[in-house]
DNA sequence: CTGAAAGCGCTTACAG
DNA sequence: CTGAAAGCGCTTACAG
């Protein structure tokens, strides 16, 4: 269909071989010929095909990577990363989502393999111990972010983010803090959570924490659960800013105010979470930080350096204006 | 390296050909070989290379996404879609953005063609002449997202939506109509804004059109600009979404309530927008089924079906709670 | 039902 | 500096 590099030899005069020297900058090749082949390709609009030269050469300048959800901006954020670091390299992305089923993450990464990618990324692994195992032919290196196990990741520290944001809300004098946590993918943040109000002596309430799906939504059914307790939270932390957004709507439906009554933080520091009203007391993930380095650490197993090592990054506090004192009122009602 | 058909072969006892076709199900081959060599190959690990099939049928698979912007959150709602309609094909997605960037529109559109992609998408292109010229080498499909002019296109009816917009706003009283223009992206928009004005006999004044870069940060330094107008607008129209919230986020600095003191509009109904405070007023753009048009429009012109139209879409218009009629104190000092 | 052969479009060690 | 040949891993028309 398209001209290959055997037309341009045919009309050249020359072999294959030499074409494909001239193209791709050979430097045993006489000038004259390489301009006049480069001069006829142009001509003739030649586009080479890189899936032959795939084939030819065994690697195809891919990378796969699966993603966790779509439809969630943090997501997005790592996306971002990815995407301009795989651009950075010279490399091609293969973007899927598994919307957080294990099944059709195996599927999208089996794909990624049958199509012969270098390496795949994979964020929020639920099968990271396949990968591991030698014998599924997993043959290209894979890098996931955030486990905390597996030996090629790259990992925000979300147990001590949030274990310092309940901190910042004890602080605050707060003493019944609410949880609002996504079964799936908030077993960390929940563990800090714990931690830091043992380490302050205030016994961990189940009644406090109640399960959310991770957006808006699951923000919107949570909060009225919590404020219909004959004992309600002063402070409610959420899974991540999206759920803070929804928690705080529901709020204001109860004609709660938000910090004056009951102080709410989120998790993610989204983009619009500054500029949200009232702006987001959170936790900072390094989104495209974090999808960067992915990158890098999968070009290092490309190319075989073995000198990889899990990385963790620490995430920031961001204080705004969605967390107070605890209010005298609410304190010594409770 | 990975195990080739050929490995199967000769552990069978037969030819290639018979494995490729006892691999593809074949219809004439017998069960039991099938079987057999199904079998053999799962134990040997056998993971078969779509790259040297797609070389051998001369089709990838693969789509090519060439997207304008990764950090406007509207764009990821077409990715969503794209993604999702893709994948429902049995189809991949290569994704790139090129950030506004003519040039790099045209290397990655490009690249996709040298990845022999079996057609692709772009959204917003600045370059779509360029694919249109026969002698391009542009051999491949491409439907483009939010054209009015090109062939294959899916696209939304923005300046209706605006026009619409800015009636509602004239309903509401208000005659200073402020518009924060995308100069780029958002010409439609304003030439709706323009004809709803003059249809209502309110002449355009250009003090009241200035430009945003089309995120959050443009509508917090053009909301400025228009407050300390000798003769400051009563609404504001934004470019989108994003700028609307800037824009309130500076009304906000400024003392200024919306909607009590100043309306402000929006545009594209991002999933955020309805849960804002105030919830915006603002046209809802279908991004994500705009994004599965443009993947069943692409795919019909693969498979060379020749029935495809140019699609116009009309968008919606959301009531919420971010315009209100316009103040008599306002209204009356100006 | 099965095999030998050619071909998809490149690259590259080996000769010259 | 250039060419002939083999090979990357598949598919498929042509015979049998």
């Amino acid at each position: 269909m398209a001209v290959s590099i055997k037309d341009i030899a045919k009309i050249a005069g020359v072999s294959p071989s030499t074409v494909s020297r001239a193209l791709n900058n050979h430097p045993r090749i006489s000038e004259g010929t390489k301009a006049h082949i480069q001069q006829l390709a142009k001509e003739m609009g030649y586009v080479p095909s890189s899936i032959a030269r795939s084939l030819a050469v065994q690697r195809s300048a891919t990378i796969g990577v699966a993603v966790t959800d779509l439809t969630d901006p943090y997501y997005i954020g790592l996306i971002q990363g990815i995407e301009k670091a795989i651009a950075a390299h010279t490399y091609q992305m293969l973007l899927n989502s598994f919307y957080r089923d294990p099944d059709r993450e195996l599927e999208v990464v089996y794909d990624f393999h049958q199509r012969r990618v270098d390496g795949v990324i994979v964020t929020g692994s639920y099968i990271e111990n396949i990968y591991l195992d030698p014998d599924n032919n997993f043959f290209k290196p894979v890098v996931i972010i955030n486990s905390l196990t597996y030996p090629h990741s790259v990992a925000v520290d979300r147990a001590t983010g949030m274990r310092k944001l309940i901190k910042h809300l004890i602080d605050l004098g707060h003493r019944r803090i609410a949880h609002v946590t996504q079964p799936r993918d908030g077993m960390e943040r929940l563990e800090g959570y714990r931690v830091a109000l043992e380490a302050h002596g205030i016994s961990v309430d189940p009644a406090l924490i109640v399960p959310c799906d991770g957006g808006i939504m699951g923000g919107l059914t949570a909060a009225p659960v919590l404020m219909n307790l004959a004992h309600p939270p002063t402070a409610i932390s959420c899974f991540n800013d999206l759920t803070a957004i929804g928690v705080i709507n529901a709020l204001h439906r109860h004609k709660c105010r938000v910090p004056q009554d009951i102080s709410v933080t989120g998790f993610d520091d989204l983009e619009m979470s500054a500029y949200y009203n009232p702006s987001l007391t959170t936790v900072r993930q390094p989104a495209n930080r974090v999808g960067e380095r992915a990158v890098e650490m999968l070009i290092r197993l490309i190319n075989h350096k073995n000198n990889v090592e899990p990385e963790i990054v620490q995430p920031r506090l961001m204080f705004r204006d969605s967390t107070a004192p605890v209010s005298l009122s609410t304190a010594t009602s409770s």
